[in-house]
DNA sequence: AACAAAAATGTAAGGATTACAAGTTAATTA
DNA sequence: TAATTAACTTGTAATCCTTACATTTTTGTT
């Protein structure tokens, strides 16, 4: 995603678009890794060396509030990120630790007890173990 | 739950069973709280005054291991413990922070992208208004 | 009652996230 | 363009949940 069009996207929901938010912004976009904010850090900080991961924080959380990422919970201890606030599901390799989305279909799931809740948001996590994981077990036996 | 058929049940998961254990596991099935561990601590140490905290981490963490008690994660900075492992969604209410059970039918569910994996544990959270708090809204105007 | 194994305790440490005050950048006005 | 103001960014310190670890207590067995 070029410049022009995330400052737009931003300025579209009430967020100014600086330097840094837009670079979070289309990494994000462009990575789809649901990263930690460790891992963002790391990244970003060599094309903005001045990044501090207190600005990160405050980015994150303030795109989140905005609704134009969700936060990905799957994790215990460390938050994730997901620019793809489309309804779809998340698997965690609980040997890799890797994250993977999963296509969902939702229209058929039956859910009677949630009438009377006003619903805001839906969150779908497996863990399991991921095809590569499973291959090199395989290959061990 | 008597204390015998506890017990029982611990042992049948390879859990050995302590007094705290028992009441702790006890605490969970008759409450059906969704308790955090704070929560759970403030409410067994009236009872057990000798009770301390990392006993209760050790105690749940061997829970969730053996499979006797699900990990809730949908608060993002506490965690929280039900005794249902049953499949079955939650919803946190965004106004007053109480969790509630969300009936599932998962037959229904396309499932497409998981084919692959080898899938260990399904969680299903949602954040909303409960209808208390929606009640309450609706007073106030 | 004595012994060995396991469980429970309390303190200290770890790690992710936030609070806060100061510094910097960007936008606005004249 | 210079001055002014608001907003963003930074770095350190603090917070809070959870775990490590060494010690003490309890439990079960001879």
């Amino acid at each position: 995603m070029d410049t022009g069009t995330a400052s737009n996207f931003l300025k579209m929901h009430d967020i100014k678009p600086s330097h840094h938010r837009i670079r979070v912004f289309q990494y994000l976009v462009e990575r789809r890794n649901h990263p930690t904010v460790d891992v963002m850090f790391r990244d970003l900080v060599v094309e903005i060396p001045t990044l501090s991961k207190t600005t990160l924080y405050n980015t994150l959380n303030l795109f989140v509030e905005k609704g134009i990422v969700s936060l990905i919970t799957i994790d215990e201890n460390e938050s994730r990120y997901d620019a793809d606030t489309s309804l779809h599901g998340h698997l965690q390799c609980s040997n890799c630790g890797e994250v993977y989305d999963i296509g969902l279909r939702f229209s058929s799931i039956d859910f009677a007890d949630l009438d009377k809740f006003q619903v805001e948001e839906s969150h779908i996590y497996f863990r399991g173990i991921c095809p590569r994981c499973l291959n090199e077990g395989d290959s061990h036996k």
